[in-house]
DNA sequence: TCTAGCATGTAAACAGTTACATGATTGC
DNA sequence: GCAATCATGTAACTGTTTACATGCTAGA
C-alpha cells in the first residue's frame, strides 16, 4: 500500500495535521495520488500505533499536529529504494477501446477523437499548473517538475496516439470491408 | 466499477466460462485490466442476476457458459459511448518521484536510471508481444492493434522521460549546490 | 495411477469511496 | 449572529487480493 508512504513522504516535509494532509493529496498530489480525510485519518492512527509518526504539538479545535519519527525516515528511504511493484495498473480508456469493435464506425471515431481532446486538455491544465506554480531552485521543487514534466510528455504521447487512432478507424471504413470480429489475444 | 463492463466485452465476442474469462484476462487482457477468478465467478452470478447475462450451456467439470443477452449488450453500448470518469488515476511511480528530494542524489539518479530501464523492458515486452500475435484484419483486431500501439508510445514517452530526469538530477548535484528542501506545491 | 490442467466457488483481509456526524473558531 | 472554513472522526459499502477449499477429467 503506498497511501501510508506518502503520507510519510509529506511529512519528511514538515510535521501537518491530518486536514493539512488531506489539502496536499487535493492539490499538490492531486494528478499523482488521491485520498480522502476519511482515510488519512485511521491511517494516521495506524502509522502512530506503527511508530512512524507521533502526534506533536495539540493545537485549537482538536487539532493534531504529526512529525514523522526516525522509524518513519527508515521506512520511507525502505520503501523508496526497493522495487517498484509490476502490478497490472488498470487502464479504463484501453479498456473501452479494445471493446469498440462492437460500436458503429463513427461512434468508435467519436470516442477516439473525444478521447484526443481529453488528452488536449489535460495537457493545458498541467500546463497552467506550471506557469501557476512558483518553483524555486530546492531539491523538492526539481522534483516536483519531474512529475509534471512527465504528465505533460505522457498527455502528448496519448494526444498524438488518439488522433492517429482515429484516423486508423476512418481508413478501414472507406477502404476494405471489415468483417466484424473474431477472437482476439492481445 | 468496469470489471462487470470488461465481462460484458468479453462476452459479446462469444459465450465463455468464468474459466474462460479468468485466462483473458491474463493474457488479452493484462496490459489494461486485471481480474482474478474469485471476483469473477461472484460478478458473473450478480451480472446474472440482472440479466446482463444468462447460463447457456452447461458442460464437463461444472463448466457453464455465459451468453450476453441484449440487455447485456445495451448496457455495453451505454458504457462505451458515456463520458469517462475523470477519477485521479494513482500513479506510485510519479509518488515515489515527487520524495525522491529525500534521498542522497546517487540514490535519486539511480531510481531514475532503473524507471527507464523499466519503461525501456515493457516496450520490448509489447514489442514481442506485436510480433507474436497472428493479427488479422477484423476490427476486433485492429482495436487490439490500437491498444498496443498506446502502449508502446507511453513506454517510449516514460524511457526518455526518465533519461532526461536521471540527467536534470545529476546536473543539479555538480553545478550550484541546492538547499534541502522548502514546502512545495505542483 | 498419477499429474496437470479444467472448473467453480467462498472467506478474510485490505483499500478506497461516499455518506453521516459533530463541533470550534475566525472574520464579516 | 452567521457563514466559511478549520478540524476530526465513524459507518456502510464497493472493489480487489490472497488464501482456503473442492472435485473432475484427459492423457502420459
Amino acid at each position: 500500500m503506498s497511501l501510508r508512504h506518502a503520507i510519510l513522504g509529506l511529512l519528511a516535509g514538515g510535521p501537518a495535521s491530518g486536514y493539512e494532509l488531506t489539502k496536499q493529496f487535493d492539490l499538490s498530489l492531486a494528478n499523482v495520488w488521491s485520498a480522502r480525510h476519511s482515510q488519512i485519518y485511521p491511517e494516521l492512527q495506524k502509522m502512530a500505533a506503527a511508530g512512524w509518526v507521533v502526534v506533536g504539538e495539540e493545537g485549537a479545535r482538536g487539532r493534531k499536529e504529526y512529525e514523522i519519527t526516525a522509524v518513519g525516515r527508515a521506512e520511507l528511504e525502505r520503501w523508496l529504494t526497493s522495487p517498484l511493484p509490476e502490478r497490472t495498473q488498470r487502464n479504463e480508456l484501453l479498456l473501452r477501446v479494445f471493446f469498440l469493435w462492437t460500436l458503429r464506425e463513427e461512434d468508435a471515431e467519436r470516442f477516439l477523437v473525444d478521447a484526443a481532446a481529453r488528452a488536449r486538455e489535460i495537457h493545458a491544465r498541467l500546463d497552467a499548473l506550471d506557469v501557476a506554480i512558483p518553483w524555486d531552485d530546492t531539491r523538492s521543487d526539481l522534483m516536483g517538475r519531474l512529475v509534471l514534466e512527465q504528465g505533460l510528455r505522457v498527455a502528448t504521447a496519448i494526444a498524438d496516439w488518439a488522433d492517429w487512432a482515429a484516423e486508423q478507424i476512418s481508413a478501414g471504413h472507406d477502404a476494405l470491408h471489415l468483417t466484424d470480429r473474431s477472437p482476439t489475444q492481445l
